[in-house]
DNA sequence: CTGAAAGCGCTAACAT
DNA sequence: ATGTTAGCGCTTTCAG
């Protein structure tokens, strides 16, 4: 073979430096700067002694070729590239962009990229997103809000976690209870069943009796904790749990404004309703005013998240704040301080606003 | 040296092929299952002949070391990873959020990883960001929103556009006007100033003639053209332009509400108000409806975006649809598909709700 | 101050 | 069917 060339690769004969499609490299620069690789490699990295007029002619070629450093190549050098990966069911939700807000907010000011990969509930793709950001190598892989969870999925999950940590990397779970205390994961949670303890007893407070749980399903983590908060308030009030009084709906508005228009066409066997989301509370308080009733002169509605839109809401809906900013900033801020402790349960409160009063049977 | 040391890696002697913490190497399974590096390469990859026994032998080794390829070292030997890149504002605006949505279904459609950032609307931020995206060899980097842009920022974001071509990626504007006919990047725009001249259009057609412009500056593009349908609506009704009708504002909820609750408490000189995004509709339905005026009673009231949470709002709001999930698919098909064409307008139609009446005092 | 050489982890071509 | 060799683009010794 001809000396300077590659068998099939791209020709290295000095005399062939045309610029080719695709990215500068650093041999491109060096050549049209005449000097070697290393030289240009340092006037770049700035960490080195350099004769002026050297670092002039090599800094006109980086100019004229654009030339951009490949992050792989440095990646595959030195460490993993500094990203934090967070998978997320849907970004659309109001929750979870705040979450995923103040993940970006605090991975921006520690220097690092977000990937990010969305899963819609299913998760089977949420495994399959977990391996996908391993193998890109990212910091932290953060995991938001609920799933629908099983044994199987636990124990891939944990066997992931595992994986994770001895990469150097780490698991979180934003949100979304403890995989077990022996699993290498960080845990950041809030008050969930003490928010919706909280908020089912300020309408049991009120008077009422028949208070319809909407929204949720039970294998669905977040929703089997405020399901939990909601029996055990009622328990509390010697108020027996009523089955019929548990309406699942999917984590969409417009299903549940549906379902709750139909059930209250079939029978009214409630005063007042705890909806899961403010956003299944938003279709909720739909499907009840156009019923021609009111809330909550007829029926008293509370919601839970406290998200910004359901501000908005008239009445202004009584409501459980989740701190969820704070919930993605502590996820980055954990992962990457690997001293700080690696279990935090934020707190919750309920917002007292305008959508609860005694129930009208009553007066 | 001793043989098989490097100088001052890691110790390859094949005695001390002990698990080092980090990920494991080909190198490392290939050692444990007592083949060559390339065999192993083979039973992962699938696409070549390799003995059956060998292959379990392998495969127990990659399981036994839990191994997970290096992407980067894989980038490095073919083209770059396939990922896109999207820029935004904030993750919490909700349009925003459909966009994000809509490129996340696209991408992952087509089997690529997403890379987010978010600028906080700020030009620097932005700059910064795609040139990070640049060096992460994104396929595509989708620029979604608006922006304060001057001629240095066209300036700069020309130059990168025309840097990312020649490194085989892409630049794509998403509801953000074209740079230039010369500059290599994709446009996909959706009809701003025609959705912003028909609504205003249903005020004036419903006998408004003082319509307050509220919410955005001139120097952002979204809102710079909504202004320019704004007055193209005016003029075409024989309307007089009026500066003090334009109450510009910070595109954020709360700020709306509490500078049109000021301007109402100082004069209320105008019969509708046209709401350049539907957050700040909400913000001025609250700021009107506290004043003890109804909408749209005393004042008739349009949005702009036709977000979800808009479809809580009572009255529901007049507003424009813009169909923004597909505004971000698109930006991934064409950036991905460069057969197709690289300029597309996306229709706007106003969806008439309940927020516009006649003038109260034309009754 | 600069260049030559080595090697990060992987894969594709080439030789057995 | 398997191993040897080479090289992706970069940084980091080491040698001059």
């Amino acid at each position: 073979m001809s000396p300077g060339k590659t068998r099939l690769g791209r020709v290295t004969t000095k005399a062939d430096q045309t610029p080719r499609p695709g990215r500068a490299t650093l041999k491109d620069v060096a050549f049209r700067a005449g000097v070697s690789v290393p030289t240009v490699s340092r006037v770049i990295a700035g960490n080195y002694p350099v004769a002026v007029s050297t670092r002039r002619r090599v800094e006109k070629a980086l100019r004229e070729l654009d030339y951009v450093a490949n992050t792989h190549a440095r990646a595959l050098r030195g460490q993993a590239i500094k990203a934090v990966a967070f998978i997320l069911n849907d970004v659309r939700g109001p929750s979870f962009a705040q979450v995923a807000h103040g993940i970006e907010e605090e991975a921006a000011r520690r220097g690092r990229l977000c990937l990010i990969c969305t899963t819609s509930g299913d998760p089977e793709r949420e495994l399959d997103a977990v391996r996908l950001m391993r193998e890109q190598g990212a910091e932290a892989v953060i995991l938001i809000g609920s799933v629908r969870d099983d044994e199987a999925y636990r124990r891939q999950m944990r066997s992931l976690a595992t994986s994770l940590d001895q990469a150097g990397s780490r698991l979180v779970l934003c949100g979304r209870p403890s995989l077990g205390p022996e699993v290498p994961a960080t845990v950041v949670e809030y008050e969930n069943e003490a928010g919706a303890y909280a908020v089912t007893g300020r309408l049991l407070a009120a008077g009422h009796r028949r208070v319809l749980f909407f929204g949720g399903e039970d294998e669905q983590t977040t929703s089997a904790q405020r399901l939990a908060g909601y029996r055990r308030a009622l328990a509390d009030y010697g108020v027996e749990f009523d089955a019929s009084l548990v309406e699942p709906v999917d984590f969409v508005r417009d299903v549940a404004y549906l379902a709750l228009r139909e059930r209250l066409a079939r029978r009214r066997d409630f005063t007042a309703v705890f909806a899961v989301t403010d956003q299944i509370a938003a279709g909720a308080l739909r499907a009840v005013t156009e019923a021609g009733l009111s809330v909550p002169g007829d029926i008293s509605l509370v919601g839970y998240d406290d998200v910004p839109p359901a501000t908005d809401l008239r009445p202004q809906l009584t409501t459980v704040h989740v701190p969820y900013e704070e919930l993605g900033r502590t996820a980055v801020r954990l992962a990457l301080d690997r001293q700080a402790e690696q279990h935090v349960l934020l707190g919750t409160h309920v917002v007292i606003r305008d959508s609860v009063a005694a129930p009208a049977d009553r007066a």
